[in-house]
DNA sequence: GGGCATAGTTGAAACGTTTCAATTCCTGGG
DNA sequence: CCCAGGAATTGAAACGTTTCAACTATGCCC
């Protein structure tokens, strides 16, 4: 029965003989009460089986206690390494709150800020979580300048003041990069992603960090910028096999698993061994990484801690309370794998 | 500002020098006003931006237009190949008709119905979806008793009546069989799960249904049971790799492409190629399927198909209106690759 | 010109809570 | 035995809508 004839807080006072003020102090423990008079109120409640409304309670608190989040969806190929874990994180850490999430989706066309506003204005949402941010991002713009709760899994402008937590990409690239020198490489190459990718400058300053910590110096015709997808890792991985044999590096670092992945095939391709000819280094840990051939060395983000955390953070937000740390980063962890070699090169 | 100061109805109607009954009559055109009045109300509304609470209205029509959706969370290196498109595309459906969708996570332990309950008797949702559901699933067994409306992704017992979409799992093993045997395969064995899944004995029947039209004899050493993980289908590709050359298997259908991905690495350790020496046939085409080497033979499940399906037959079930379809089962579609081989075995 | 239907509008109730302010009930001290 | 004062309880308002029932014009017909 869709809950058109659910119990309510008067059938439960009636049958405890009290007044409905009386049953809601009990529940809520908002007031004393004779000991007698709430143990009869708490057996009504239970033999009813009574569960307050929730929809009365937000309406009468003014809040709904929901978080909306949504995310971009992308084509199956490229797919979202982080919505489960990061979506399932956020639900737990929300519930034990009393919190839930709602979750909508993003159209394709039109201000990308519409239905935060919508949701917003209607009331079905205390706060936000965003994911996926990145410079000038007009959701970030849209909720700072009506001074909307939100935290942002990752960052935008530098300037913008907003509570965020983020994977510290560039300690994951240099990290990679690090890692592949001790391995002995010194040509190292970076398939990187456009300019306009907040994360991919993030990653790519990680690399050259790292290249330069270890004094190493950076070919110009290392760093290929491209698109995320197989294909162009795949072509990018080509134009550095093409470079002449003393500038042609000895290990990659990639912006993605997927892009790994293009790289790799590259290497087979051209007849090459992966993780012995050429290392690769990718970036994510899709759940296939271990089971490729070779298994993949990649960075993984630790995206449940990033739910939990975020969840954590906007709670303490919508209540006032003051955020200890407004900006965090966490540690991706380099897992290591085959593909970029087991033995140090010579 | 968290909604404390949000427009309400009566300012639009004090704006407009009218009742609020008006304003709410103009607004959801549910009685006729005279067309000068209708104006005034609308540019009151629209000067001050104001739009309804979802809170006050859900509160009053008794409904919450939200749908509860909770999926089971799995260790990362299985993974969940549908959440990202299957959510979206619900959201989508879901929002085209004024739903939302509010996401919860299913506990560890205890009873799998109680955030079901708990939703339902507080009234945050109208209805559910299910997806992974089993034999003897307690929640559809608890949602059938209770008569509240959901909509399930897959099957349960047979003789329970409920709504569901499901994939025609024993379609897909068939079409993979076909396939095999259209390639020249006779000796053809299946990767399968353990008895207790549902959803793998469909995916078994339809491998045997394949090879009893094709007329071909199913040595029971053909057919291995084990568990839904990559290291699982290595070791049962190592199984039937050791039957004496005459009954040795060469091409082999798999529940899953993470279980397909482990025999595939059971081939290149036995120094097979697979695709060639054996093929493999996957089931899910998760994203990276086809750039694995070789790229995977797989059935690719119409996830946003059953995603918008499932919330369209909610929303006409929770609406009262009539379902014309109770039971729908959508076909996948084999995707031809690489591992199930190129050419005819002659 | 009176009655009457009808279009247009409004007041108020209701949805199910929480909580303020007021009331009743005790208890104990003088 | 009375009264103060705290403990326990209650009535009613409020949260922001929708909608029923009632009311007021307005125009029309006879």
């Amino acid at each position: 029965m869709p809950r058109g004839n659910a119990v309510t807080i008067r059938e439960v006072a009636r049958r405890a003989g009290v007044s409905i003020a009386t049953v809601s102090y009990v529940l809520n423990e908002s007031a004393p009460i004779r000991e007698e008079t709430r143990a009869r109120v708490l057996a009504a409640a239970a033999e009813l089986g009574y569960r307050p409304s929730a929809l009365a309670r937000s309406l009468r608190a003014r809040q709904s206690h929901t978080i909306g989040y949504s995310w971009h969806h992308v084509p199956r190929d490229h797919w979202h390494p982080i919505l489960d874990p990061f979506l399932y994180s956020m639900a737990q850490a929300a519930e034990a709150e009393g919190y839930h999430i709602l979750t909508f989706a993003q159209p394709a066309d039109g201000n990308p800020w519409r239905p935060y506003q919508e949701l917003m204005l209607t009331g079905r949402v205390d706060g936000f979580i965003l994911s996926e941010t990145n410079r000038d991002d007009p959701r970030v713009r849209y909720l700072l300048d009506h001074d909307f709760p939100f935290v942002a899994f990752g960052r935008a402008n530098e300037e913008w003041d907003f509570p965020y937590v983020d994977v510290d990409n560039a300690a994951g690239t240099r990290m990679a990069v690090e890692h592949l020198v001790g391995l002995g490489h010194r040509r190292i190459a970076v398939i990187a992603w456009p300019e306009d990718s907040l994360t991919g400058s993030y990653r790519l300053q990680g690399y050259l960090e790292g290249m330069a910590a270890a004094g190493l110096p950076v070919d110009p015709a290392w760093v290929v910028r491209t698109e995320h997808s197989e294909a162009a890792g795949r072509q990018a991985m080509g134009l550095l096999l093409a470079l002449p044999p003393d500038r042609r590096p000895t290990a990659v670092v990639t912006m993605s698993d997927l892009m790994a992945i293009g790289a790799i095939n590259a290497l087979y391709e051209a007849g090459l061994q992966p993780g012995r000819d050429v290392s690769v280094v990718g970036f994510d840990d899709v759940p296939m990484a271990q089971y490729l051939r070779p298994p993949l060395t990649t960075l993984r983000q630790p995206v449940a801690e990033v739910g939990a955390r975020v969840v954590e953070m906007l709670l303490k937000l919508m209540r006032g309370e003051p955020l200890p740390e407004r900006r965090v980063l966490l540690p991706p962890r380099l897992m290591v794998r085959e593909s970029s070699g087991p033995h140090p090169i010579p």
